[in-house]
DNA sequence: CCCAAAGTTTAGCCTTGGTTAAACTTGACA
DNA sequence: TGTCAAGTTTAACCAAGGCTAAACTTTGGG
C-alpha cells in the first residue's frame, strides 16, 4: 500500500499550492493590466508578455474559460468575467504588497519586480500582514 | 509567426525558474535530511514526507539519477552523489535563511515553515543578502 | 473588392508530476 | 526454510504547460 498521507510530524513540505491556480492568477492579472493600459487584450499580448508561444496562450485561455475566469469568443479579444476581475484584483493587490515589501527592504527595482513574481503565490495571509506592517515602518 | 520573445519593456513576468529544478532541490534536501536523521533514506520516507504515492517518488528519483544527483540501485536506499550533496547543502542554507527571516519578521513557526518552502525557490541572491542583513538586525 | 499579413486555432507531440493496479524483491519470523 | 508483508518497480493512464507545423479568420491597403 503506502498511499499519500500528508501531515507528518513537523508541518512539512510541498507547498502544493496548485500551480494551476498560480497560472490562472498570472493570466487574469496580466489580462486586467493589459486592458487597463491598451484598452483590449489579445492572445498575442500575453504571448509577448509571458514569452511563450501563441499556442500556449490559446490552450491556457481555454482552460481559464472552463474555469469561468475569462469570457471569449473565437478570434476576439479576451475579457474577464466578474470572477476573473475579482481574482485579478486580489492578485494584483497581493503582488503589489510583495513588491512594496521588497523595495522597502532595499532590493533594487528590477530584482524586486522579478522576485515578487515568484514569491507572490507562496505567501500566506499571516506573512502578507507582516509585510504590510513592515512597509508602514 | 509570433514566437516567444522575452524581455518586454518592464522587467516582466514569469519567473520561469525551471520548476523541475525546484523539485530536484526539494528532493535532494529531503534525502540529505532523512539520511542525517535516520541513517538511510528510502522511497517510502519521501512518499510520507511529500504526501505523494511511492510511484511518483520512483519516477522522480529516476529523473534525478539521470541528472546525476542521486545514486541508486533497485530496491536499495537512496544516496546522493557529490553533486547531489552540494545542491542539498546549498538548498538547505537558502531554505534556512528564508525561514529565519520570516521568523525574525514575527511570523509564527508553523506558517514560517510552510511559507519558506514555497518562497525559497524564488529569491534572488540580492534578496537573500537583504534577508541576511535583516536577520542580523 | 481582393489578398496578403497578422493573429488565432487545431492537430500532434513532449516532459513533469500526479494517479491505480499489478508484478516483483527483500527480509523477518514461525 | 517458506511465506508473507512491506517496499519498489512497471505499465498505463491523466492534466498542465510547453513546442512546431499547418489551417483558418480578420482586417487593411492597393
Amino acid at each position: 500500500m503506502n498511499r499519500p498521507q500528508p501531515n507528518k510530524s513537523r508541518p512539512y513540505r510541498r507547498t502544493r499550492k496548485d500551480h494551476a491556480s498560480e497560472t490562472a492568477e498570472d493570466y487574469v492579472e496580466a489580462i486586467a493590466e493589459t486592458i487597463q493600459e491598451r484598452g483590449v487584450c489579445r492572445g498575442s499580448d500575453l504571448a509577448k508578455l509571458f514569452g511563450v508561444s501563441n499556442v500556449t496562450i490559446t490552450k491556457t485561455v481555454v482552460r481559464l474559460r472552463t474555469e469561468g475566469l475569462v469570457d471569449t469568443e473565437p478570434y476576439a479579444p479576451l475579457r474577464l468575467t466578474a470572477k476573473g476581475e475579482s481574482l485579478a484584483a486580489r492578485s494584483k493587490k497581493r503582488h503589489e504588497t510583495v513588491l512594496q515589501f521588497l523595495l522597502a527592504l532595499g532590493i533594487s527595482r528590477n530584482v524586486a519586480e522579478l522576485d515578487s513574481e515568484g514569491i507572490e503565490h507562496h505567501v500566506s495571509e499571516e506573512t502578507l500582514r507582516a509585510f504590510h506592517r513592515f512597509i508602514d515602518q
